[in-house]
RNA sequence: UCCUGCGUAGCUCAGCUGGUUAGAGCAUCUGACUGUUAAUCAGAGGGUCGUUGGUUCGAGCCCAACCGCAGGAGCCA
C-alpha cells in the first residue's frame, strides 16, 4: 500500500491506494476519480479502453466520499493536484456512500458544525488540522530541546485560581470541582522541583462569550521558569513564537498555500517583535504617541475612507455583473463564473459594511481610552495594526491583573506582559514574574478577598526556598487561528466546544 | 446578558407594494459526451416557507411571543 504523499518515489510503477472520493467526473469512457487518503489528493482516471468492462462500470458508479482501493500506474503530470496521476488497473470499492452531506457547492457555518464529523474531511480543515499538528510538534521540540520538562497540572480542581472567570462546576464524589481554567499555580509547584517545566493540556471557561476568539474548551501550554525574571520571560516568549511559526513555514508550504496564507505577513516574526510598556501602549492607542511616523487615529481614519471607497467599487462591480448575466445568449459556464463571483463580493461587501460600521466605535473608544482600563477587542487591533511583527505589553496597572503577579517599581504596577498577534487576532500569550514573597503575596490574597485556606500549599512555595520565577500561557487555537489567517478559531480544533455547541 | 441581522427543497439562496399552481443552482436519479479540474448538456423526482398565535376576503411577505443560528459588545488565551 502506497500513500499519495509518497507517490514521487513510485513514478512509472503499479502502487495500491486506499482511500475516498473526493469528487467524480466522467465522460464517455472516462472517469476521473480524486481520491484522498488522508496524506493528499491524487486524480486516477479509469479508461473503458483499457479495462473489464467490470471494473470500468465500478469506477463508474462510485460516489462521492465512497471508500476504495485503487491500483494503478503512477505518472507524472505537472497540471494534476500534487503533480502525479493514476492511471487506473484496478479498482475495488470497499463501501458505497450515499447523498454525502457536503457537496461541492458552498454551505453555511451551521451546517458545516453540524456536520463537523464529516467537515474534517475538506481540504481547507485538513491543511488546518496538518498545520496544529506541526504546531504542537513545534512546541514539544522548542521546550524539549532547552531541558523544558513537560508536567502537567490536574484539570479537576479544588478552587478557582483567579477568581474572575466563570468556571464549570461538577461533581467530584459529591463534592464540588471545577474543571480547570489554568494549571498556573501547580506550574510554579512543578517548576521548584524541576526548575523548568511546561504543561500542555485542555483549560475550560465556561464564559458566555459568543465570539471569534473564544471558545469554551481550549488547550493551552504553560511554561514556568525557576530563577527567570519578566525580561527573561519575554525573551523566551519571543524566541518561542519565532521558532513555531518557522517551524510551520519550513514544514507546511502546501498547506499554507491551500489556505490562501499571506507567507510574507508571517515572516516577519524574524525581526525583532514591538516592546511596550503599558503606558507607552495606551499613548499609542490614544493617538498621542506615533510609531514609526503613524498615528493610531490617523491611521484609522484613513483606513475607514479606503472602505468605503472599496465598498463603493464593490457594489459598482456587483451591479455591472448583475447586468452581465442578464445578457441573452450567454453560456452557462459564464452566468455561473459570475454568480459566484457575485455571492463572493455579497460576503466581502457584509464583512467591509461590518468593519466601516465598527471603525467609527473604535475611533471613538481609542480616544476615549483610560489609562488603567484593560485593553478591549478593538484596542488590540488598534495598537497592532500599527506593527508588522507581534507586539509585546509589559508593566500593567495591578488592578487589573492577577494576585499573584509580582510588583514593579512602581507599585501600582505589576510586572505582567501580554502579547498581541498581529492581523487582529489580538492576545495569544498572558504571562508575568511571579510573587515570590510570603508577605505581599498573602496580603494580595486578603485584598482580593479569596480563601486563604485553598492557597496553603501555594504560600509553601514561598516558605521554603522561594525563589524569582515566571511563566506564560499560550493559547493553542488562537496560535492556529493566527497563522492559518482564519476568520474563527472553531476551525482550529477538531471537535470545537464552544457557548451554544456541545454536539457533534 | 445586551445590540443588530437571518430562518423558504438534502445544501446555498431568490421570491416585487399582501393576490391564482412556490423558483434557481448544486446534490440525487435517467440519458448524452474519450481529458475532466466546483466538468458540461437534456430530462425527472424533491416544500407543513423555524414554531405558536394574531391582523386580513386572502400571509412566505404585516404584527407579537417563543425557539434556533450568525455577527458585534462585555470577559478572556
Amino acid at each position: 500500500m502506497t500513500f499519495i504523499n509518497q507517490l514521487a518515489t513510485s513514478e512509472g510503477r503499479s502502487v495500491t491506494l486506499r482511500g475516498w472520493v473526493a469528487n467524480k467526473r466522467s465522460s464517455k469512457g472516462l472517469v476521473f476519480i480524486m481520491l484522498r487518503d488522508g496524506s493528499g489528493l491524487c486524480q486516477c482516471v479509469a479508461d473503458a479502453s483499457n479495462l473489464t468492462q467490470e471494473v470500468f462500470s465500478l469506477a463508474d458508479k462510485l460516489t462521492q466520499e465512497s471508500s476504495v482501493e485503487i491500483v494503478g500506474t503512477v505518472n507524472r503530470d505537472e497540471r494534476q493536484v500534487g503533480g502525479y496521476e493514476i492511471q487506473v488497473s484496478d479498482l475495488r470499492i470497499y463501501q458505497l456512500a450515499r447523498d454525502y452531506p457536503i457537496t461541492k457547492k458552498a454551505h453555511g457555518i451551521e451546517f458545516l458544525m453540524d456536520n463537523r464529523h464529516l467537515w474534517l474531511r475538506s481540504r481547507r480543515q485538513w491543511a488546518i488540522m496538518r498545520i496544529r499538528n506541526q504546531i504542537i510538534q513545534a512546541i514539544h521540540r522548542f521546550f524539549q530541546e532547552r531541558g523544558f520538562v513537560q508536567m502537567d497540572s490536574p484539570i479537576f480542581t479544588g478552587n478557582a485560581a483567579e477568581g474572575t472567570t466563570t468556571l464549570f462546576e461538577t461533581d467530584f464524589y459529591d463534592e464540588k470541582a471545577y474543571l480547570a481554567q489554568t494549571g498556573q499555580l501547580y506550574g510554579e509547584a512543578m517548576a521548584m522541583a524541576m526548575g523548568l517545566i511546561y504543561t500542555f493540556g485542555p483549560t475550560f471557561r465556561a464564559e458566555k462569550s459568543k465570539t471569534r476568539r473564544h471558545l469554551s474548551e481550549f488547550w493551552m501550554i504553560e511554561p514556568e521558569m525557576a530563577f527567570y525574571d519578566l525580561d527573561m520571560c519575554m525573551d523566551l516568549i519571543e524566541e518561542f513564537l519565532r521558532y513555531v511559526v518557522e517551524a510551520v513555514l519550513a514544514t507546511c508550504p502546501s498547506e499554507l498555500e491551500l489556505l490562501e496564507r499571506d507567507v510574507e505577513k508571517l515572516e516577519h516574526v524574524r525581526k525583532p517583535f514591538a516592546r511596550l510598556t503599558y503606558t507607552d501602549a495606551v499613548k499609542i492607542i490614544r493617538g498621542e504617541k506615533d510609531v514609526n511616523g503613524r498615528n493610531s487615529l490617523k491611521t484609522l481614519e484613513n483606513d475607514l475612507d479606503e472602505l468605503r471607497q472599496r465598498i463603493e467599487d464593490m457594489q459598482a462591480e456587483v451591479e455591472e455583473r448583475e447586468a452581465k448575466i442578464k445578457t441573452p445568449g450567454l453560456k452557462k459556464g459564464e452566468i455561473n463564473f459570475n454568480l459566484n463571483k457575485i455571492a463572493r463580493l455579497k460576503n466581502e461587501l457584509k464583512d467591509l459594511e461590518e468593519s466601516a460600521k465598527n471603525i467609527p466605535q473604535w475611533l471613538e473608544s481609542a480616544r476615549a481610552f483610560e489609562h488603567g482600563n484593560d485593553f478591549g477587542g478593538s484596542d488590540e487591533t488598534v495598537l497592532t495594526r500599527l506593527f508588522d511583527t507581534p507586539v509585546i505589553v509589559y508593566n500593567w496597572p495591578a488592578d487589573i491583573k492577577a494576585f499573584y503577579m509580582k510588583r514593579a517599581n512602581d507599585s501600582s504596577f505589576v510586572k505582567g506582559v501580554d502579547v498581541l498577534a498581529p492581523e487582529g487576532y489580538g492576545e495569544i500569550v498572558g504571562g508575568s514574574e511571579r510573587e515570590e514573597n510570603l508577605e505581599l503575596l498573602t496580603q494580595r490574597i486578603q485584598e482580593e478577598g479569596l480563601p486563604m485556606e485553598a492557597f496553603e500549599w501555594y504560600l509553601d512555595l514561598r516558605r521554603y526556598g522561594s525563589v524569582p520565577h515566571s511563566g506564560f500561557g499560550l493559547g493553542l487555537e488562537r496560535l492556529v487561528a493566527w497563522i492559518c489567517k482564519l476568520p474563527h478559531v472553531r476551525e482550529t480544533i477538531p471537535f470545537p466546544r464552544m457557548y451554544g455547541r456541545l454536539f457533534p
